[in-house]
DNA sequence: TTTCAATGTTAACGTCGATAACTTTTGAGT
DNA sequence: ACTCAAAAGTTATCGACGTTAACATTGAAA
């Protein structure tokens, strides 16, 4: 009685790597259809595992999503970070958030999930530093968040 | 069978004014528990009727938060056109949105609901206006956000 | 080889958004 | 004043979701 797929080919019981699968399918379903769209059965459905699986990973939703924001904002920070002139930096951060939407609105927002907070305060004071020659973590969030909202161009 | 509640005092079938007391009670719970703990029933409950009861005066959640959006964005607006100087304008901003977070939050976020986009692009283009000697509207929206977010301090 | 923790599964509960069908109230037109 | 249709309530229902409990399979250490 086992349906679950594998990386490569065959199909197994156990997945092999569902925990990346699950917060890879939820940053996708963050990025096309938002927030609200995101749900822990679908994301268990993308991974091709019975929709009550994912518990065996994560405590509950927010959890997942206390992990995505974490993993998000070590994605932009390493764009940002390869990013040479500060010119640079600045279209790299602004390039993320378009790209990748539904993962950095994620990032700035209010979760409950207290066991990501310091991953995530580290990342965003770590982002902050690399910014400050680049008008700053502040002014560019302000842009990438209007933009996003609708409230300007990229 | 009536149980609903009326303005003053006594009860009736109908409320009087259960759109607005619907926006009020989403407001509310926006602000003290957050985006995800909202919902139509629970704003219904809130208001003294029936569950079902709101869609008798908005299509959908998206309808309601979005009616929310805008009343917000005018009371945003209102309390920075009151205020007199540039430093003044700034503080009253960051005081809205240290006291509702969660109205705040709504205002620039991606909202799906398309009636009530005219009237919020409207009022956040005014309100980029009037901050245009407050340090801009982009600039506080970026320090704003961060502060709710808790990367930050008021 | 045995055994047990890790990692899957199915089934169930209560809540939510949404819709349908019904009831009460209001108020505009006669 | 009467009527009667529209507005604004109600209950009942549906499918989907988050979460938990109980059970099944697997893989690896002893």
């Amino acid at each position: 009685m086992a349906k679950p797929r594998m990386r490569g080919q065959k199909t197994r019981y156990h997945h092999g790597d569902l925990k990346q699968a699950l917060m890879d399918a939820a940053a996708t379903l963050l990025d096309i259809r938002g927030r609200d769209a995101l749900t822990l059965r679908e994301a268990a459905r993308r991974a091709g595992v019975s929709e009550a699986a994912p518990y065996r990973h994560f405590d509950n939703l927010d959890a997942l999503l206390g992990a995505v924001a974490v993993e998000s904002l070590d994605m932009l920070l390493e764009d940002v970070d390869v990013a040479g002139s500060a010119a640079r930096k600045r279209r790299a951060y602004l390039d993320f958030a378009r790209d990748f939407p539904g993962r950095y609105e994620l990032m700035f927002s209010r979760l409950d999930d207290k066991a990501s907070w310091d991953d995530r305060a580290q990342a965003v004071a770590h982002l902050a530093e690399i910014l400050e020659g680049a008008g700053g973590l502040s002014a560019l969030h302000g842009e990438a968040s209007l933009m996003l909202a609708g409230f300007a161009d990229f």
